[in-house]
Parts: C-alpha cells; structure tokens; sequence
DNA sequence: AACGTTTTCAACCGCGCTGAC
DNA sequence: CGTCAGCGCGGTTGAAAACGT
C-alpha cells in the first residue's frame, strides 16, 4: 500500500492547533461539511494535513463533544464495557455520546486502569458502594451442530447506589423457556439468587450454572424469559439499571437471537449487558 | 522559590480495511 | 482482480501541568 506523504514532508504544519487555525476549521466544516479530509485543508486554508484536521474535528471541535470531567457513571460504563470489548475504544465511544475514543482511551490509561489494579480504593468517592461478582457463564448451543460458544465473565464488576434490598425473603427465581418458532417449548431454566448472599457485604450474586448450561438457543429460537420472582424481590442490577421492562415481575421478556453482524450483534449484547449488568465476552463477529 | 518527577491528554504515527476505478 | 486513495482505529509520544521535595 502506498502511504500518504508525512506532513512535514509536504511542508506542512503540526502540533499543538491555533485558536485561528480551529476557527478556520471550524467554519469551513460548518459551510462545507467534510466530504474530503485529504481536499479540506487546502480548500480551507490550512497548513494541515487531511488526518491532523479530522482528528482535530472528531476529538475537539465538533459541536456535539462533551466536556470536562467523566462521571461515575460513564466510567462504570467504561470499565463494564472495556471487559466486554478490550481495547475497541472507538466501540466503548459510540456508547457514551459525547465521549472520543481517544478521550476515553486517555481516561482508560490514566484513571480506570490504576483504580482497577488498586480495587481496594475503588469508587473510593462512594462510600456505599456495593460490587456484584459475576460468576454467570452463558453456553450457547446450536441445535444444528456441535460448537458450543462460551460467554463469561469472572472479573468483579461493581455497581454505585445500589437501592437497598429486603433481605427478609431467602430466595428469588427467575425461570425462562425456549420456545421454537412453532410455539413448543423445549427447554426450562432456573435462577437462584439467594437473599442471605445479596445481605453480605460483598453481594455476591450466586447464578445456578444450569441455568446458563441448559440455555440452548438456535438461530430459529425466540427465548423467553418469564421472572417469576417468587419474593416480590428485584435483582439489584436490573433495578439499578432501572429498566421499566425488568422492573415488572410479571412481564415477558423476550429476545432474538443476536446477529452474527457486528453491528447489530453489539447492539444485542450491549442492551443485555445493560439490562442484567453482567459481563459478557463477546463472540466473533 | 527552585528543581525534579509524575501525570495528563492532545496530537501524531502507522497499519488495516474498504470502496472506487 | 489488482492497485490506489481515503478513512478510521489503536498504540504511542511529548509538551504542559500538577505535584512532591
């Protein structure tokens, strides 16, 4: 592949922009818009290449940008979903409006990956904070063939103002049934989530791995998942996350099959994340 | 106040992907 | 089908700011 020739080459400027260089910028892009990164420049006056001016429109100028400080809850989103993505920081960006990936790579690298390796002073400004160890593992299996794809996560993911529990009631079950496209139902799942572990400091979510386990799930398969929450008793993630549909015990929840398509295979995963606030790792798109 | 060290973050670099030709 | 231009991404750099002595 043939590179582009470097700026300083082409007698072109770098480092740190100008205010009059970010107002030139600024108003080209507001009368033109930017059809052509690599024609802009030239076109607007700028000694800059293609690349600098487009960088500097993405992460600084453009109007739409959030400034200043992350809070909590951007970070907790960051962290929950750097455990899903890795290092797709421009993937993490698109679900925090307002937020670069390079704003958000920097806060990675500067705040969140020192407070993780120091979990003792995490959410250090909460003083009521309450983490969830996720130890759900979701199998997928496809009826059609023998590959089994494996979600999990083990990494502790902590949760900020969490409501407070009642804690009287020993048990809540969530069960769910799979059911084909022809209505027959074929599969039955439990959830166990004991009281007495949610009381304990660490609130420790016990997940009965059958659960996970007996989750088959083909490419034709709607699942359903019914709560039948037998105490009245919400799981603290969902109420957290204060989704209106897992709110109420008595609604159906019901889903596809994700998309093996990136995009909409993300979106999938990412709405079941935000729902249940549970890690999980991400298959191949 | 002066200096050295550490942290922050805007900007750069180079690679890979994609679409046009 | 191969080549090329353009774009977007993730990793890295380095100047400036903040902090410690």
């Amino acid at each position: 592949m043939v590179r582009a020739p470097c700026c300083e080459k082409m007698g072109l400027k770098k480092g740190p922009w100008t205010q009059e260089e970010d107002q030139i910028l600024i108003s080209y892009i507001q009368k033109h818009g930017h059809g052509n990164w690599r024609a802009l420049p030239k076109q607007a006056g700028l000694l800059r290449c293609g690349k600098s001016c487009r960088l500097r429109w993405i992460n600084y100028l453009r109007p739409d940008i959030k400034r200043g400080n992350f809070t909590i809850e951007e970070e907790e989103t960051i962290i929950k979903l750097h455990e899903m993505l890795g290092n797709r920081w421009s993937a993490i960006a698109a679900k925090l409006s307002g937020r670069t990936d390079n704003e958000i790579k920097n806060v990675w690298h500067t705040h969140l990956k020192k407070r993780l390796n120091k979990p003792n002073q995490m959410n250090s400004s909460s003083s009521d904070t309450k983490r969830v160890s996720n130890k759900a593992k979701i199998k997928r299996s496809d009826s059609n063939s023998s590959t089994i794809t494996t979600f999990q996560s083990s990494e502790p993911t902590s949760l900020n103002n969490l409501p407070e529990m009642d804690t009287t009631s020993t048990s809540s079950e969530f069960s769910s049934a799979t059911t084909t496209n022809n209505g027959e139902s074929n599969k039955n799942m439990n959830m166990n989530i004991k009281s007495e572990e949610l009381e304990d400091s660490s609130l420790e979510t016990i997940i009965d791995e059958s659960f996970w386990l007996e989750a088959a799930m083909d490419d034709e398969t709607t699942t359903n998942m019914t709560i039948s929450n037998n105490s009245n008793e919400l799981l603290p993630s969902l109420q957290y996350y204060d989704d209106p549909l897992l709110f109420n015990s008595e609604e159906n929840l019901s889903f596809q099959e994700p998309s093996t398509n990136f995009d909409d295979g993300m979106d999938f995963w990412y709405d079941i994340f935000i729902r249940t606030g549970e890690s999980i790792e991400l298959p191949d798109f």
